[in-house]
DNA sequence: TATGGTTGTCTATGTTAATAGACATTTCGG
DNA sequence: CCGAAATGTCTATTAACATAGACAACCATA
């Protein structure tokens, strides 16, 4: 599987930063576990056909990124490799999904607020466009690293109390059942892979120019009937979404 | 609903890529359809808060890439907005699924060898590692466009014609019936979304910079014992990936 | 045909990215 | 303790990116 490591010039994307990505791949596939670091730097300078300094900048991103830290005399060491692999089912839950993989999962409320339905929504939830809908935005993390930010709408005839119920119990299956709601299924989902814009590098600690894969989701309860309208967005180098049928 | 138009500086990502990926992004949501063209180059620098000249920049990058044409005096046409709807169910067929989608779709075959199986390909396929298999590498195209390019894995002892008989038939799943498999589902399909490479690059006729979603599939046989390991990488600007459970 | 709006082209200038080379500093093993 | 190997720092140079302004060329329309 030796994929090759070529870096295109003039491309509008720096060769540092190209670098930087090759480089956050091979850890995360686990090309450099062996010695648990990575080459020196006039080792990738000469794989990518690059001057020292410029793979030092890739380097330093990485650093930056906590994923690498660079020791004097010895070599640059690999701080974290993982890539939380993440199941896309019809009961797809976050912190469930997980398992074992993280000690510890959050999912933290930014913001709620109630807001009539925009066309999409509307359609996703089948209420008429304008009906009344809560929007929950929310970051979830796992072992307090940022992994995903999403974007939730609920109707609120039949949800009223959601924002309260789930800052409460912190969890959306936890406050499906507290509106009497035991079970519900993903009945459609879309992806979507782009570059991360201002507010996603923010939300998930991203470095400029990361990429995210944003799921736009819709849940049932048992009778088809829609229950939340969702658009997730990943941090794509951080995660591996799994399909399960 | 209004996504904002944020660019970054000093990351890596020099403005007008930026704003060229921003802008096919818009073009695809459909934001301009309404004119059927890109507002004026000096309306769109204001949105982004650059210069004039950079946005020239961008444009350019998108009329090389056939995206839009610009046309002195009139301003900047849009030639083509497309982004396929792509399923990926138990039963995903490439040129099934895209229906009345496109005229026409092709599944163009690069390359075929037979080689022992490396370490993932033997475990996705159960088989002895080193054991022969069959590597077909196919781009797929939709109206002459390229939407994916693939790498697929198949057991020799079992599909020993699998090369000839798909360029024969040039269908995965009539190979399949030429072997006497008849129906097959995918067992296991992992995401993943990164830049592209030089060689997809070339392959998907993609800008540089551009993304690709690769998807890692497993299919197999009605008794569940895989028949083919796939590793299939779309042009993420093409497709919406949409999961049917 | 005159005017306003749009893209095309040119010059100039400052900033960032990338290359090149030299040498200092630190670590580790013989 | 010495030397090889690695990262850290500095200077200098070239190419690409971005801004700024001016004006030409072209299109639509009043």
């Amino acid at each position: 599987m030796n994929a090759k490591k070529a870096v295109e010039r003039q491309t509008g994307v720096a060769l540092w930063r190209q670098i930087a990505d090759l480089i956050r791949l091979s850890i995360s596939n686990g090309d450099y576990d062996q010695m648990g670091m990575v080459p020196p730097e006039t080792v990738l300078a000469g794989q990518f056909g690059v001057n020292r300094h410029t793979v030092r900048s890739a380097l330093a991103a990485l650093a930056d990124e906590g994923l690498v830290q660079a020791i004097q005399g010895r070599g640059t060491m690999i701080q974290r490799k993982e890539r939380l692999s993440f199941p896309i089912s019809r009961r797809t839950r976050f912190s469930q999904g997980l398992g074992d993989q993280a000690r510890e999962t959050e999912a933290k409320l930014l913001s709620h607020v109630t807001l009539p339905a925009a066309g999409d929504v509307a359609t996703g939830l089948r209420i008429a466009p304008g009906a009344p809908c809560i929007q929950l935005d929310l970051v979830s993390s796992a072992d307090g690293r940022p992994v995903s930010c999403s974007t939730s709408f609920f109707p609120e005839s039949r949800f009223p109390d959601m924002a309260e119920q789930f800052e409460r119990l912190r969890s959306i299956t936890k406050a499906f059942a507290a509106h009497g709601l035991e079970d519900y299924v993903r009945i459609s989902t879309e992806l979507v892979a782009r570059h991360a814009n201002a507010d996603e590098l923010a939300l998930l600690r991203l470095s400029p120019g990361a990429i995210v894969i944003e799921a736009t989701a819709i849940n049932a309860d048992p009778d088809g009937l829609p229950v939340q309208f969702a658009r997730t967005r990943f941090a794509a180098d951080r995660v591996k979404l799994k399909i399960e049928t």
